[in-house]
DNA sequence: AGGAGTTCATGACCTTTGTCAAAAATAGAG
DNA sequence: CTCTATTTTTGACAAAGGTCATGAACTCCT
């Protein structure tokens, strides 16, 4: 079972509840509410930050094909920080968690399926808090090339240097060398 | 169903293998290795670490009454890079995956409480990766002091700096302004 | 294809945090 | 309880990365 067999569950079980597009620059998400829905994007591109002070902290990016939740309000069904941006364009299907709640909950195989997202989704937390914790602007970047390649090719600089903590001037000098 | 309620059900189900002292600074998991077990701390104190170049970054801290696992390796059942050390002289209740897994799967229920553990654990994770995003050292230092008070008895400032990606002058400084 | 709006590259400078060293305070072992 | 090892504090200094400014390159829109 992986990403793209989940979709087709989802497809199959009618899950989706609408399409939504939102221009570029436009929110999803805004700080203080609660959203537990998923979005499934069909086109375009999306991340989630948090406000830091004056800056804002990327937390994660989602493009074509993927799926993209604000885990935190998904989970706790309670306001959250975090804010969903459209980057450029976007096309999202949207999945409610009441619907997909049920489904996982029907049949106890869905409910090892759910165990199995949450289980790499906390390894994948693991990854990110390695990334945070290396000292070197230059193994930051190096360590998330390395997993994600994809991301260099979809998302610019300015937010990928955001979102590896330093910034967009740093990440162009460190590509140089 | 909370943790302390979880270590009800781990004894009375009898799924302790056996009880380990490690003493101070000794290693319970090296780099590289596998470690399923699941670890109740009856008296003492552990750190997870990881090794970035010359330097050890501080992954998460048990103590008294605390559950720890390599949580990289419980999961993916593979090494990994979790290194785990008696902070001081330690003893351990070692509860093996394989026993714990059964448990869990015996019956409905168990599943469920383990998708709460785990939705936990996602959760916990963001806080950390926001901890780990936030720019100023001294708001790193609050956010985690206001939500873990109490780590600041059990464990050196040493440790803490580590675990907040800082030196120990700069958490010291910081103390005191 | 043209032009506005972004993003990227590059240089000069500055601030923050790390490094090193040494003394003071604290904790652990016998 | 005392001795020893470790941790914490403090100061002087260094360096890495951030900030700001500017021009070049790229994108997107119509």
């Amino acid at each position: 079972m992986n990403p793209s067999d989940l979709i087709a569950l989802i497809e199959t079980n009618h899950l989706v509840e609408k399409v939504l597009t939102i221009e570029r620059n436009a929110f999803l998400k805004t700080a203080g509410s609660i959203d537990t829905h998923i979005y499934f994007i069909e086109e375009g591109s999306l991340r989630v930050f948090v406000v830091d002070g004056e800056e804002e902290r990327t937390i994660r990016f989602g493009y074509q094909n993927n799926i993209l939740v604000s885990l935190d309000s998904f989970l706790t069904e309670k306001p959250s920080e975090f804010v969903i941006q459209a980057i450029k364009k976007t096309r999202v299907r949207v999945i409610p968690k009441k619907g997909f709640m049920e489904f996982i909950h029907q049949d106890e195989n869905h409910l090892k399926l759910w165990v199995k997202i949450l289980e790499d989704l906390v390894i994948q937390q693991i990854e990110r808090e390695k990334d945070l914790l290396t000292a070197s602007p230059k193994e930051r970047f190096e360590r998330v090339l390395k997993r994600s390649p994809i991301l260099f090719q979809e998302i610019s600089n300015r937010h990928i240097a955001n979102y590896l903590r330093m910034t967009p001037e740093t990440l162009s000098r460190l590509k140089k060398s």
